[in-house]
DNA sequence: TTGAAAGCGCTAACAA
DNA sequence: TTGTTAGCGCTTTCAA
């Protein structure tokens, strides 16, 4: 078994300064009680000898100054914008650098994991997980979940687009465009797809061609789904809201491979406003649900829970439309 | 600050299967000398009070079971192709899972971090570190590099695609088709793109056309491509390689918005073979460098270094192309 | 086959 | 302002 290399420890920095060892310690927690000299000698030596402190040691006592990002995949680009609305949030704090972690196993044992890696907190983003199994985590960790909106969560915080609204939005441009019969492909696992449902629905209410929809779920992992769009595009609507870019991608992708024109023979709106959608190809109307601000928010919730609030808190965000060509019925 | 909820620790367990603590920790480990109504005890006190080890704890002994994995960026899906090898490849191990890690903060801080953390091993994707960085890294812990060919590795092992292939297979792809005024969208940091464009050049050496070359190269985060790719459009080049395909389906949205149609005017070839490709409205010509086999490689090499190993060992993995209408240009 | 005891590197009372 | 002293939960000798 290979042999560690030996690391620099807070002792022999004591040693090189000249002081006890808790002295340095508290240089490096900023504790009361230390004078400049002091520090300043210790810093020195810090730097010298290239000392950086053993996190999980630390999280043995105290805080690891850690938290953990729990994301269901890496294929959707979405994810990497509440990545980085993370991690530009947590540069302004004192706390550490976040560590994103995202895995195949599954999310119960990824939270275990994380907890047993002493992470101070946990984001949890789209969990399929159960109300139940979320409060359960949220009395073992701060933690805090996006994508998801239980009824009353006592355990923990959320952070969400406001679903219902991104789907109003949809219905009501498609409809200011005369469409009627407009179809949805929506996801089974994750709750704030059911928003986002009910805003299509009471958006098609409104519209009055309540009678024209058909929601068609799709399991996680777009397996099946082809045969779905296959399936949809058959019935030939007007319109199809999907629940996110990919998905939306993939079905402008098969209306074009039977011949459909887009938008003229059927418009298609995604979710996420993510880079591609942009590329002329695809030039896809999309909603924005602004992941960055997402991700901001939820550490802010995090840091103040790590701080000390009790209290659950709800935070929800408004999307915007925003329109290219996949939509443009009449140009 | 709030209190954390106490956590099961191996003293409980002990006391609730009635034996000392220590035993429970052989169980743990699979160490010598248990008998088996002791670890039958062991094991059914475990299950009840829910006990999991705390890493943090067990790091700071001996082996974390837990290796860290750096990626530059999630927006590349070909990225989580190698997430995917590396987690399957981890099932079949006595180690435990992964946890893989993204960030934005330099990689090595990111690296330091892992080793702050005790990981046992880091395996680095299309790190920009240069030899020496690396070098010093694989000295302080077991370090497998994928995507970066340095000269002659002594401190770490590598897992890379046949760079060199991945461009003559290309070049031989359209020169077959009598294309000549080939141009190259290239990186500037990692040095796997060096050797792409090796193959680049020595393919259009062998094809004749050297003298027609253009290598432009971009860089890490594609800003300034923009400008890049309409620069290049403008010399009007028969086929462009693009180092990846997302660069490439950017150039396709370029190309269509200056109205050349694909592949006739411009024939357009990407790297990875991501999802994407094969939609209908991009239909990517791409080179396959299964990320799913690099992951798999590095994880091998990467135990078989904690295990014992201290020769260095490099893996060079076989692309191959797969070929789309983007780059048809006689049908 | 089992258990006792000594740390791993650090934080956080407490004493000096 | 500084240093002393207990641990955190675990692994790993070494005795019993």
């Amino acid at each position: 078994m290979k042999t560690k290399t030996k690391r620099v420890t807070i002792l022999e920095v004591a040693k090189d300064a000249g002081v006890s060892f808790s002295a340095v310690s508290k240089v490096l927690r900023n504790a009361y009680g230390v004078s400049d000299a002091l520090r300043e000698r210790v810093n020195t030596s810090i730097k010298k000898l290239g000392y950086s402190p053993n996190m999980a040691a630390r999280g043995l006592r105290g805080r690891s100054f850690v938290i953990g990002v729990v994301f269901p995949d890496m294929r959707n680009p979405f994810l990497a914008d509440i990545f980085t609305g993370i991690s530009s949030a947590l540069q302004r704090t004192p706390y550490q650098a976040v560590r994103g972690i995202a895995g195949h196993s599954s999310e119960t044992d990824l939270t275990q994991a994380m907890i047993d890696m002493q992470m101070d907190g946990i984001i949890l983003v789209s969990s399929g997980l159960s109300h139940e199994q979320l409060t359960d985590s949220g009395a073992r960790i701060p933690l805090v979940i996006i994508g998801n909106r239980p009824p009353a969560p006592t355990t923990f915080d959320t952070v969400n687009n406001n679903d219902e609204q991104s789907g109003r939005l949809v219905i009501a441009h498609l409809a200011k465009q005369g469409a009627k019969r407009i179809a949805m492909l929506s996801l089974e696992s994750p709750t704030a797809m059911r928003m986002r449902e009910r805003g299509y629905t009471m958006g098609m209410e409104e519209n009055g061609s309540a009678h024209f929809g058909t929601i068609m779920r799709a399991p996680k992992l777009s397996r099946g789904l082809y045969s779905g769009i296959e399936a949809l595009l058959e019935k030939r609507p007007e319109a199809v809201f999907c629940w996110c870019d990919e998905v939306a991608f993939e079905t402008i992708s098969h209306a074009r491979a039977n011949g459909l024109r887009i938008p003229e023979d059927v418009a298609i709106v995604g979710h996420d406003n993510t880079a591609y959608c942009a590329l002329d190809q695809n030039s896809l109307t999309s909603v924005d649900q602004s992941g960055e601000q997402i991700g901001l928010n939820a550490t802010k919730l995090l840091i103040e829970r790590l701080e000390g609030r009790r209290e659950c808190e709800q935070i929800l965000l408004q999307p915007r439309l925003v329109v290219r060509r996949s939509s443009t019925i009449h140009a």
